[in-house]
DNA sequence: AGTTTTTATTAAGTCTGGGTAAACAAATAC
DNA sequence: GTATTTGTTTACCCAGACTTAATAAAAACT
């Protein structure tokens, strides 16, 4: 199965250095993206959208570690993948890294042969948990064309509505805090009222004309048909 | 299915080279046309309109990096693939030429086997993402005629009005991201505007009088007649 | 039952994001 | 060179998505 290629964002301030990991991610077909310091990288992250973002930990504007926290914080970069690069092999650094929401570390001097297997591997990890369409009885949600079918009629939710059911629907059966809710729909840093869930769960509920989601009191929601 | 030959257009200094590699090509069903200077493969590229470009790095008159960054600059030849020669070994130049924007690179002294096989390698990638005529109900989307049919009426679009309408019309009922849109018709590096995607939408919507391009709000767009 | 807590519902209000038109810029044709 | 077409920016408008707040209903607890 051939697909589009993965789109890698390459954050350094040693050219160098992204030369070397351009042409070696280049070679395996992927598509890469370079930016030599930090606010150039949460741009260029924002642009386009990479599927793994590599970040030396010391860069100017912004570290790595800041340019992590930043991208985390918001929608749209909970899945990315994110590499650091580093040249302290602390074992201090490493882990605050990888708390700050990294997926992997990497050591200087790199050997391209290391990183390279380091960057497949997270890839496959990932291809195991990827977006994928959802059925459930009759019920199809599909994220990649933004629909719910249930029967053969398709209902349109809007944006927050679809992503909530999503969530939901992915665990059937699971019950979902209002924080998990929160943080996961809307993420960590925004803050809003309690009762915006109910007024989407409302909606989600009456668009359907299923009664999917039930409600559990002082705990949260869950999916079940 | 029979098919139009390639186009390979060979730009070196040395005529043995130039031999070798029109003799090799001619014999896989190539249509070869050969350049002994910089300026003429300019010249021919533009007016031959080649599928591969080979160039070599060391020419009187232009550099071959200096050709490639020429043809790279200017519309219709972004997606032509090109190819450098070099006779250094050098890393450093092979980067410089990737970087440039070339698909790959072949050192001297050449093995023409080897040549050849990377030569159709890389026309084996390109067939994967080819243009192709897309149909979709009473809708006929032509990229090699750039045109599209209406029922039995013939719309004229303009380049980008047809690059987004095909790039949606790829994979109907896909909703594409603002980001994808962006990446796919304009490019990682240019920056435009969101609202120009917009502005393009609606010229798309108001030529074909179809309303064939759904919005999803916060999301993107999407095809689906 | 009465009280408290939590959720449902409704009706606002706010705000974001997309539509549209017009002006400007750039590329292309003439 | 000028004219024309194409592409982009800007600004304004509006629908509908989202949030809030107020009230009603339903559990949970005493």
């Amino acid at each position: 199965m051939e697909t589009k290629p993965r789109k890698v964002l390459i954050a350094d301030d040693e050219p160098d250095i992204l030369e070397i990991l351009k042409y070696n991610l280049a070679a395996e077909g992927y598509e890469v993206i370079t930016a030599k310091d930090g606010d150039e990288a949460l741009e260029k992250a924002r642009r386009t959208q990479p599927d793994l973002i590599v970040l030396d930990i010391m860069m100017p504007k912004k570290t790595g570690v800041e340019v992590c926290q930043l991208l985390r914080s918001q929608a749209g970069f909970k899945e990315t993948l994110i590499i650091f690069l580093t040249a302290v092999n602390d074992e201090g650094t490493q882990i605050k890294g990888l708390e700050t929401g990294a997926d992997d570390y990497v050591s200087k001097p790199i050997s391209p042969k290391v990183f390279m297997s380091r960057v497949n591997a997270l890839f496959r990890r990932l291809n195991k948990t990827e977006a994928r369409i959802l059925k459930i009885e009759n019920m199809t949600i599909d994220p990649e064309r933004f629909i719910v079918m249930v029967g053969d009629t398709e209902v349109i939710l809007a944006k927050k509505e679809f992503e909530l059911l999503y969530l939901l629907a992915l665990k059937p059966g699971r019950v979902f805090l209002r924080n998990e809710i929160l943080n996961q729909v809307w993420g960590n840093d925004v803050i809003v009222g309690d009762r915006t869930i109910d007024v989407h769960i409302r909606k989600i509920r009456q668009k359907l004309g299923v009664d999917c989601i039930t409600t559990v009191k002082g705990v949260g929601y869950k999916f079940e048909l």
